[in-house]
Formats: structure tokens, C-alpha cells, sequence
DNA sequence: ATATTACCTATGGAAATCCTAGGTAAATAA
DNA sequence: TTATTTACCTAGGATTTCCATAGGTAATAT
């Protein structure tokens, strides 16, 4: 799996914020209603998407979360990225994991190399927008 | 991660019986010696491939393994989802998973199931012939 | 003050991943 | 026949990741 729940989960947070147009913020816990999301594991994930700059929050009554820009805006890649930590296919390439000693010889890190950017450039062409109009793309 | 050890094994190894040529039946000991994998982990690798009819097995003393095709004729795509049962990026999408009772509604499926057809046809458009040779493609 | 909201740290269960252990069956060679 | 070499089989264990829950603190509005 390339995509966890947590990012599956941001993508549909930020399509509902889509949806309901930009006026006023959003409670935390209206969202996890409406989602079906538990207000406990939507946490992390709000907690994600407003520290890395994609929502602005608000504490107190009449206070929530909203989106800071238009839904065009926001790549689909850019909120996997940030909510996964990356999105690379083989842990081969991916900056966490050790290097690999065998990266000198190894005849498939090429290719691991070509899906990653695949890969990457197939989530930077969707935007939140795309997703709300569910059409052909 | 969408290839773990097991899959990238798998195509180290077919590599290795690519780049020896198809006489003769390699065993499993020395597969292991020469590629640094432990004897117990390949054996586990070998069973699959083997099941999957990738190579002929041949009991006893001059026995081990050889490949049954040319190296041109195996895709990288046969060989992992043999190994990995599958390649979905997601959950959602994947045939082992449950069915996920929102997919009548889920904005974002028809972009799951677009990026899985794009790596199936990546994977699907490389050989092992492909990888021995680390040329451009 | 009180209610409402976001924010923070810790923890726990389940599953997958990666790998090891120990034995059995088949084929060959002496 | 006996020994050696090989593949084949079942079980399990250690570690990590994933998915979520628990309980409290800080900020804001009324």
C-alpha cells in the first residue's frame, strides 16, 4: 500500500471543506459526522494538514478549521506527500530508510527510480478540485 | 511500499539466472552465496516462483532451479504481483481487502483505480531481459 | 465563569513484513 | 544399499507499521 487511511482520510476532509465552499470554520467534530471519521483519529490528521499551512484553525466557539486557498490549488500530491512522508514504492529510494549497499549494482534501481516519478507526477495533475467534480480526467 | 523484499528478491534472483545463461540447474545454496540472501529467506522466494511455474526444480545431487522461458519473457509485472499477490496502491482497490462500503460515493476512486492501471502497465512494460541490461528505456 | 473548540503526549491492538528453525521427500552417486 | 545432495513443507518469532483510542491542556468566545 502507497496510501494509508490517514492520507485517504485528509483527501476526504479536504473535498468535504471543498464542498461546503469557503465560508466560516469547520468544528473538528462536525467533520468527523459527516465523514464518519472518529473525532480521535481525525485529530492527527487535522493536526497534520494545519501544521503543514493547508487549513487555518481557530480555538473556541464558532472556531474550526477551513481552507486558506482555493481547492485548485491544493495537488492531491502535495497532501499524500505530507501526510505519508512520502510517497515512494519501494523503500529503495525512500529517504527514511537506510541506503541501500547494493545501490551501486543493482539493476532495478532505475526503474524504481522511473515509477517513483510516475508515480508522483500522476498525484501532482490532481488537484482537491478534480476530485470534487468527479469527472473523466 | 508497494514492492517489499519478497517481490525485489524475486527479480534479483531471475537476474541472476538471466545473466548465467539457461544451462544447466543452479542450486538454491549457491543462488543464496552469490546474491547474499540467507538460504532459509530464498527458499521461501524459490517455493513461489516455482508454484507459479517461473522455473523448473530438480531434486537432488546437479539439481536446483533454471528458468522455463527466455528473459525477455517474463515481465516485471508477472513476476511481483506473483510474489506480493497483487500491486494495488490501495487498499480500496485491492481484491483480498474487504469491499469498502463507501466506493459507491467515494470521490476519489476513479484515481485509485487510474493509478493502478498505470503501474500495472509500468511493471508489465519491463522484462527481466530489460533489468540485465540497465541501458535507458 | 462556562462552554466550546483546537492542541498535546502517550499507549494499545492488529496486521504485515522479514526472517529463522527443524524436519521430510526426492534424486543422484558411491 | 547407504550416503549425499538437493528441493519441499510447516511452524513460529521478532520487528515494524498501521489504525486508532484515552485523557488531559490551552486558547477563544459568550
Amino acid at each position: 500500500m502507497i496510501v494509508s487511511t490517514k492520507g485517504r482520510y485528509a483527501l476526504r476532509v479536504m473535498v468535504h471543506f471543498a464542498r461546503r465552499g469557503g465560508e466560516g470554520y469547520i468544528p473538528l467534530k462536525e467533520i468527523a459526522e459527516a465523514e464518519q471519521i472518529s473525532q480521535k483519529y481525525l485529530e492527527s490528521i487535522m493536526t497534520v494538514l494545519s501544521k503543514a499551512g493547508f487549513v487555518d484553525a481557530v480555538h473556541g466557539k464558532g472556531g474550526g478549521y477551513r481552507l486558506n486557498r482555493r481547492p485548485e490549488e491544493y495537488t492531491v500530491g502535495s497532501i499524500l506527500k505530507q501526510m505519508e512522508g512520502g510517497l515512494t514504492a519501494v523503500s529503495c529510494t525512500s529517504q527514511g530508510a537506510a541506503a541501500c549497499s547494493r545501490a551501486e549494482c543493482c539493476d532495478a534501481l532505475p526503474m524504481w527510480e522511473k515509477l517513483d516519478k510516475l508515480i508522483d507526477d500522476f498525484f501532482e495533475s490532481y488537484t482537491i478540485a478534480d476530485l470534487l467534480k468527479d469527472n473523466e480526467k
